[in-house]
DNA sequence: CTATTTTTTGCTCACGCGTGCAAAATAGTA
DNA sequence: TACTATTTTGCACGCGTGAGCAAAAAATAG
């Protein structure tokens, strides 16, 4: 390592002088399949680790018109599942050599302006890494310029145009229905996260259709409104408070594990009732604390790495698609249900 | 919003063109106290509306050698309380005018090519939102070039070349040890996290000394070694498993909300003793599940905004300083202690 | 050893905008 | 009205690189 910093940033000038070679032979030597010879790449390499050069991708993408830069918005940072995601995918956008700009897009009115500015540093692609997104936001990034593609990630979208990569929900809450039916459970109560057409159709509808099918009765459904644990705890709370033993569900379904957690608390040590005995509790996503001794969440994993692989390939790809891809996920059985 | 999203995109010569002026007049009506008449700003704007024209960031940190563009530096997604931080730093710097390069660096072997990146996109500077980063990685940081400014938020270094933004450890510590020693306990166990110079520094040393102070006698220390619910909830199982009633701590103080939290749970629920009748619990961080009224965690809140404001601050400035700012934070006395 | 093919190297032009200065336009003054 | 002070505008040049082609060098064939 160098111990004094020049002054000035190395360029590739300053290579090509030192190396003597031109600049387009320095460009060359770190570009992977370019036809170079193995002599002047080293010599190159040798004058630019002694001026602790590298290129600058800023330059290099305006010249060249990628950026090998993605902007990833996130909407929700309450839940620790994106967390997970967050981390699953920078990690694995780095090992594929893109980098990540996080964009915060909580306040709806900051959202355009933020996605605005992510297409002026020519991101080659934005994704959602969204709850409660809606037709409105989409509307917007596709408005802007330079952004290429729309990836929707963990999360499903009709909007023309855009990729979708995502658990089949489907699929997924259809497994988790037979379970909590196969387990005998009758009195089920669905617990609902925000009211946004896309997490609607994904689990809501599905376990309310399928349900009606297993048993030819509408299955009860609370609001929730937001994935916060909190929250779920003083609904379910609400729900225990006010109904009589004989009125109670016999498992809570919730759409996601915050939700879960909130409204397993409440149960087991709010209101002292045995899980899952009396009550059952299930979650979706698989975050961390749901492996804990004190939850042990019976819950649905979605394959995050696969779908980030698989995202990287749709990212690397240059014909434009819009389309869909559905990944199958595992229920997780532990105690809770 | 125009529906027909042009071909290519309009760059400041087409708006020039269309409005009837120079490339440079163009430019100048982006620019906040350029010296512009109202009224071939306006013509700019409209022509610019129409075009769908914005600057392009890219070109325009290549010409003018800054780039409002940081790289935050994150090696740690297990804890919540990251998100919190995460959520607040995007969104103050979003409003500072700043778009933020989110770096994972949990594989040490990454950290340094994902550092470099991040260089070679010009960055303004690199925020380290870290709990166990180290030397090696600061002296990384600062040998990459065009890296101008490193902060390290919510840590603490002694590292020269460094600005450190964070809660004042030591006084902040000292608070929690006197409430916990005025509040009784005299068997005081503390769950310290990674074993990292800085970590060390700030709390357990604070910590232990204080209690010197307070009692003359050495606390006992149990090494958690990560910031990890469920790690922690299986050593303190491992503390509560081999020791006699009469051994155990009176209190645990945890050197985070993670570890408090994992603690509390196997104290609580894993072993039944009352909380905080026979065993107490503190934490530190005040992450969103504290509250949960199964926690109801006695914390200490940093005041993240307020950092994060003082980090924009710094941002903005022109100066050149190694230095330090500390924030006062405030004791958040719960149930659990 | 010469002619031909293949590999390697250098170069022109372009990417989209900012800086700093000089020219032009406008406002202000007597 | 003529002249100066001030504001506004235009321009040459540079930021660091990439694409694509032409020139040079090396490898191969005859």
């Amino acid at each position: 390592m160098t111990t004094i910093s020049p002054k000035q940033t190395a360029t590739a000038d300053d290579v090509a002088a030192l190396a003597g070679v031109s600049r387009w032979t320095v460009t060359r030597a770190f570009k992977r399949d370019a036809s170079i010879s193995e002599k002047s790449r080293a010599k190159v390499m040798e004058a630019a680790e002694k001026l602790g050069y590298a290129p600058d991708l800023q330059a290099s993408s305006l010249a060249s018109d990628r950026s090998n830069l993605v902007a990833v918005l996130v909407d929700d940072f309450t839940n620790p599942h994106k967390l997970v995601m967050l981390e699953r995918l920078t990690r694995i956008l780095r090992t594929a050599g893109f980098d990540s700009l996080l964009v915060n897009t909580i306040d709806k009115g900051d959202a355009e302006s933020a996605l605005l500015n992510a297409s002026q540093r020519r991101v080659d692609s934005a994704i959602l890494l969204g709850t409660s997104f809606d037709d409105s936001v989409l509307q917007t990034a596709l408005g802007a310029r330079r952004v290429k593609k729309l990836i929707i990630f963990a999360r499903r979208s009709q909007h023309p145009n855009t990729i979708s990569i995502c658990v089949d929900d489907a699929q997924a809450m259809v497994q988790l229905t037979d379970y909590v039916y196969e387990k005998g459970y009758r009195k089920p109560m669905f617990m609902a996260g925000p009211n946004t057409y896309s997490a609607h159709l994904m689990r809501q509808d599905t376990f309310v259709r399928r349900w009606i099918e297993l048993t030819g009765e509408d299955p009860e459904v609370t609001e929730v409104g937001v994935y916060d644990s909190n929250k779920a705890y003083y609904v379910t709370d609400e729900i225990l408070r006010t109904r009589g033993k004989e009125d109670r569900p016999d498992v809570f379904v919730c759409e996601n594990d915050a939700i879960a957690i909130g409204t397993l608390d409440c149960v087991r040590h709010g209101h002292k009732i045995a899980v899952p005995e009396e009550i059952a509790v299930t979650g979706f996503d698989d975050v961390e604390l749901a492996s804990n001794p004190n939850y042990d969440l019976t819950t649905f994993r979605q394959p995050i790495s696969e779908m980030a692989e698989a995202l990287v390939d749709v990212l690397q790809s240059t014909e434009e698609k819009s389309d869909l891809e559905k990944f199958g996920g595992y229920l997780v059985v532990r105690s809770s249900a």
